[in-house]
RNA sequence: GAGCCAUUAGCUCAGUGGUAGAGCACCUGACUUUUAAUCAGGGUGUCGCAGGUUCGAGUCCUGCAUGGCUCACCA
């Protein structure tokens, strides 16, 4: 039905006074984003459509660098070569009727020299009138300035599109981390190395992906959207369905419908996906993450070791070319084989604390006490040798380290060792003190998964909110029947910040989780 | 969630209680092989926000916001 006021509605509500509202909140324009949209509006008067359709390159800055940049300026004159190359103007340098300026596509930068004697008089008017930020296209031939860089003389010059704000100072580029993150598409124009970082983390995506195919793999994807999330010991985000009326949660892990997979048969299986949880953020969180997960039928966690190791291996030889690499400073040395070691051995090790000996509640306590290890009320003997580890052990393990033999309280999906149930056949790979995998062999026996699934539960009415939840549908799948199976899940953010020599997640990923500004 | 530090022009940054500054960018003019182009002229600002102290606050104090680092939780 037509609305006879004229006012703006939605669903009877009347929308005038909220849009006047937000139009006053508007900042007002600068000076400099007045004069670039009094531009627009002369480009128009001069028949200029200053957001053109498309423009056909027939090559990239790179490209032409590569191909041209090795040619003597005579042969370049006499070949006559004709390109079109397009991209945003970086720097500008105009002498009355002639002017040079950059271009920067993906590949890189490139040199045009505008002539208005070459381009016509109306062309060189809109080279005039052209700020930095501009998108241009360019169509000409390729010479060499007195100085011997490569550049375009221009035939033709068009506008493709019209930047309408001034971009970040071009010699120190954008510096300001906040704006750097929150503007991501400022950082790429301006910082190459940004760009050099994301084309990275693609490669490594690609490399997993090829790597793992390879092997036989099937790629599969599975619900992110979940009614009982499980596979992970973290507080999830919660959402609502509103056509089902019914709490959901954004996945905290992927593991428990692989591991249905493997029951359905799909015996060597793997997801790469984002993963959510609710927690705090830092250099090395972010509360989107992205993991590798995968899982192989008939293993265990010393094939998942080896796959680990020789995967990480191929990824470094792929993109860094050499094992020996640097992070933050320190060096790493990837060279196979890497160290396997029992976690209660590598505690005695470090600390000289032997938990290998049955001991008494009281008794571990006592021995935290006397180390300097806090621990709480609720905590068993496992969550006690895992608190020394974690306080004692873990940040001094900076070359690559298996550690294996996790405590079962601590471990509710992975198999207890036939030789001492207390500890579980899992393990965690760490590399500059972190975490970089967590693996194990994967609990198939249902009956003990729902001893386990229980113990999580006492543990969440003690208060543990990161704690198992029950999962009934994945325990009738391992009624089912799930063989052994060696699971896998790698942190790829860290990984690419290990690859990339990266200070913090925020640098590899593209959106970072950020507050809401105030502003916004 | 806690501690420390930061926030000044579009960007990068000076400004240690007394008139708001520089470089780049931008505006006007000159310049047909420049390249952090050059030359002559022009400052474009809610000093993050709100209070307080003071004759006077960008500067000192308090609170808040955002960010960075460290810690906590986790991967």
């Amino acid at each position: 039905m037509a609305e006879r006021s004229g006012r703006l509605t939605d669903g009877g509500i009347d929308l005038e006074d909220d849009v006047q509202q937000l139009a006053s909140f508007a900042s007002p324009l600068t000076e400099q984003e007045r004069v670039r949209r009094e531009k627009l509006t002369t480009l128009r008067e001069l028949g200029i459509e200053p957001y053109a359709g498309k423009f056909e390159r027939t090559h990239r800055a790179e490209d032409i660098h590569a191909q041209y940049d090795h040619v003597e300026a005579m042969d370049l004159e006499a070949q006559n070569i004709h390109v079109r190359i397009a991209g945003r103007l970086m720097s500008k340098r105009r002498q009355g009727k002639a002017g040079f300026m950059h271009l920067q596509d993906m590949s890189g930068r490139i040199q045009v020299y505008v002539r208005q004697d070459t381009v016509g008089e109306k062309a060189y008017e809109v080279y005039k009138l052209a700020d930095l930020g501009d998108m241009i296209g360019v169509a000409g031939t390729i010479f060499k300035t007195k100085t011997g860089e490569t550049t375009i003389l221009a035939h033709a010059f068009v506008l493709l599109t019209k930047s309408l704000k001034p971009l970040p100072e071009k010699f120190h580029g954008l510096k300001d981390v906040e704006l750097r993150y929150r503007k991501r598409y400022l950082d790429l124009i301006m910082n190459p190395e940004v760009l050099e970082t994301f084309l990275t983390r693609s490669e490594i995506l690609r490399a997993i992906r090829a790597y793992l195919d390879g092997a036989g793999y099937i790629e599969v994807e599975t619900p992110t959207l979940q009614s009982i999330p499980g596979g992970a010991a973290a507080r999830p985000f919660i959402t609502y369905h509103h056509a089902l009326d019914m709490e959901m949660y954004l996945r905290i892990a992927i593991e428990l419908y692989l591991k249905r997979l493997i029951v359905g048969g799909i015996e060597k299986v793997y997801e790469i996906g984002r993963v959510y949880r609710n927690e705090g953020v830092s250099t090395k969180h972010n509360p989107e993450f992205t993991m590798l997960e995968l899982y192989a039928a008939y293993t265990d966690f010393h094939d998942m070791m080896d796959l680990t190791e020789q995967m990480i291996v191929h990824l470094a030889r792929k993109i860094k070319g050499t094992l020996t690499i640097t992070y933050q400073g320190d060096v790493i040395d990837l060279t196979p084989p890497w160290r396997r070691v029992h976690m209660v051995d590598l505690i005695k090790e470090i600390t000289g604390v032997d938990f290998w000996p049955e001991m008494s509640l009281d008794e571990a306590r006592a021995l935290a006490r006397a180390h300097g290890v806090e621990i709480t009320e609720t905590m068993s003997i496992g969550h006690i040798i895992n608190e020394f580890f974690e306080q004692k052990v873990e940040a001094t393990l900076l070359h690559p380290t298996f550690v294996y033999g996790h405590p079962v309280e601590i471990s509710p999906l992975a198999k207890k060792n036939v030789d001492d149930p207390r500890f579980t056949d899992r393990f965690e790979l760490f590399i500059v003190g972190r975490e970089h995998a967590n693996a194990f062999s994967e609990l198939s026996d249902p009956i003990d998964q729902r001893e386990r699934f229980y113990a999580q539960l006492k543990e969440r009415a003690l208060g543990n909110e990161e704690a198992h939840r029950m999962d009934e549908d994945f325990l009738e799948a391992l009624e089912i029947g799930m063989p052994p199976t060696g699971g896998l899940g790698i942190g790829i953010d860290r990984l690419v910040m290990l690859l990339v020599d990266a200070p913090s997640i925020r640098d590899v990923l593209l959106f970072p989780h950020m507050r809401q500004h105030p502003q916004s």
